[in-house]
DNA sequence: CGAGTTATATCTGTATACACATACAGGCGT
DNA sequence: ACGCCTGTATGTGTATACAGATATAACTCG
C-alpha cells in the first residue's frame, strides 16, 4: 500500500504523514464513512503513532477528517453546497487582499510580476494550437498568480490564512482545473478567468479598492460554476480529483 | 461558556496547556523576544513534552508564537497594523455570514434569537445609570450576539474559520471592551455599535446582502478605531489585556 | 591573535510503554 | 427470554527513552 513516496523524501514523518493521508483520502483510497483510528493508519503506514496523530489533527483542522467523540477519525463528505462556501471563503480572502493591494498601493516590483504571470497567461491562451495539453502549464501560472496577489500584501496573516484555505478540498484555483469536456470550452472558461487577471491588476494600480474586491470575488465564483456544472455531470466529475469526498445532498446517511 | 480557570478542571492535559500558555502570553508571564523550548516549558508547566508540544502547535497555528528554524517558539509581537488586519478579517468573515444569511434567509428562530439579544443589549445602555460597571454584562451580550451570527449560517466552514479567527489576540469582538477611559466614551462608542447589531438585523431581514455585509464589516473598524486609539494612548493600553504583545513600529528589534 | 575544528550540551523528532477510559460481549440473575 | 453487570479488549492521552541534528564554546594551529 505504499504510494508514489517519491516527493516526500527528506521531509519529518509527520509532513510525510500528513500528505500520505491526504492524497490517500482525496484520491479515494481511503473509504469514507468508515472509521480509522491512530493505531491502524500507524500501521498502514508503517511509522508509529506520534506522527500520525500530529498529522490527524492538521488535516482534521483543514476540514478532511471529523474527530469521532468516541474516539478515531472519519472521513469528511461534502456538500456540494459546502463546496460552495469553501470557493465563495477563497473569493472573499483573495478579495480582501486585492482590496488592501489597491487602497495602500502595491509595491511596484511585485506589480510588475502580476502583469508578467499575466502575459504568460495570455499568450498561452492566445496561441491557436491551445488545447487540453497545456492545462498542466496554465495550472502552474495560475498558481503563481494567485499566489503572489496574496504574497504582495506582505502579511502574515492573509498569507497563513488563504494558505489554509487552499488547504482544503476543492478550495484553491489549481484543483478544479483539467475537467473540461473538451478544447474549446476550456479555452472559452480559461480566457474569461484571464480577463480577470488582466483587470484586477488595473483595479490596483488605478487604486479601485472595491472593484478589485468584487473582481476576485467573481473570478472565484468563476470555479464555483465550473465545479457545480462538473458535480451535475458524472462524466466531469471523473476527471475531477477529489470527486469521491462530495456527498449527493439526497444520499441519505447513517 | 465558563472562561476561568474553573474551565481548565477536568480537561486534558493538551487543552490545558493551550489554555494556560495562552494565559501567560496574553497577560505578559512570558517574556517576548526570548526563546523558549518544549523543555523548558514542560517543566515550567509541570507536564511532559507530548501535550506541550501539541499546544505549542496550536498556538502557532493562532498566531502567538513563532517556530523557530532552529528549534524553539519565539512569541509573536504584532505591529498595529497586523491588529488592524486581524480584526479587517473579523469583519471580513462576519460580513461574509451576514450577506450569506440575508441572501439565503435566515432560519426564523436565529433571528428572533439576535432580535432578542440586541434587544438586551439596547436596555443595558439605555439605563442612565450605566457605567463601566456593566461592562461585562455588556461583553457577554455582545460575544453572544456575535457568536449567533455566525452560528446562524449553519456552515461548519464559517464556523471553524470565525472561530480560529476570534482566538487570535485582538480579533474578537470581546477582547476591546473594557479600555473606555469613562462611562460617557463608553457608551458613546457602544451605543454606535449596537446601532450596527439593529441595522444588521434589519438587513438580514430585508434580503440586503450587500447592506448587511458592508455594516459588519465597519462593525469591526469600530473595534480597530477604539484599539488604536487605545494604542496612541499609554493610560488606556494598561486597560488593555494583551497589550504587551503589541510592538511600537519605531522599536527597533535585534 | 584569529580562524577553523572538534567536543559537548541541548533540543527536536520519533518510537515505545503504560495507565485510564470506553465499548462490547458474554454470562448471570430474574 | 430479556436485561443488567462484569470482564476483556481496544484506543486514546501522556510519559519517557533514544537517536540524529545543531549550536556553542573551547581549543588548537597557523
Amino acid at each position: 500500500m505504499v504510494s508514489e513516496d517519491s516527493a516526500r523524501i527528506g521531509q519529518s514523518q509527520t509532513v510525510r504523514a500528513a500528505m500520505t493521508l491526504r492524497d490517500m483520502i482525496i484520491d479515494g483510497r481511503l473509504e469514507p464513512e468508515m472509521r480509522y483510528t491512530e493505531t491502524q493508519l500507524a500501521e498502514l503506514l508503517s511509522m508509529s503513532r506520534t506522527p500520525i496523530r500530529a498529522a490527524l489533527q492538521r488535516l482534521t483542522d483543514e476540514g478532511l477528517l471529523t474527530a469521532m467523540p468516541a474516539g478515531g477519525y472519519v472521513i469528511r463528505l461534502l456538500l456540494p453546497s459546502e463546496i460552495s462556501e469553501t470557493i465563495e471563503l477563497r473569493g472573499v480572502l483573495e478579495g480582501l487582499c486585492a482590496r488592501l493591494l489597491a487602497e495602500r498601493g502595491c509595491p511596484g516590483a511585485a506589480l510588475d510580476e502580476l502583469v508578467a504571470l499575466s502575459a504568460q497567461i495570455e499568450a498561452l491562451l492566445a496561441d491557436d494550437g491551445f488545447s487540453r495539453a497545456d492545462l498542466p502549464t496554465y495550472e502552474r501560472l495560475n498558481g503563481r498568480f494567485h499566489q503572489k496577489l496574496v504574497a504582495a500584501t506582505e502579511s502574515t496573516l492573509l498569507i497563513q490564512e488563504l494558505a489554509r484555505a487552499n488547504n482544503r478540498p476543492f478550495a484553491s484555483a489549481s484543483s478544479l482545473v483539467g475537467m473540461y469536456e473538451n478544447d474549446r470550452a476550456a479555452r472559452q472558461h480559461l480566457l474569461i478567468g484571464q480577463d480577470h487577471h488582466r483587470t484586477v491588476i488595473e483595479a490596483i494600480r488605478s487604486r479601485q479598492g472595491a472593484r478589485a474586491e468584487a473582481i476576485m470575488r467573481e473570478h472565484a465564483r468563476l470555479s464555483q460554476r465550473n465545479l457545480m456544472r462538473a458535480v451535475e455531470s458524472s462524466r466531469s466529475l471523473e476527471l475531477l480529483r477529489g470527486a469521491s469526498l462530495i456527498r449527493q445532498p439526497d444520499e441519505e446517511t447513517g
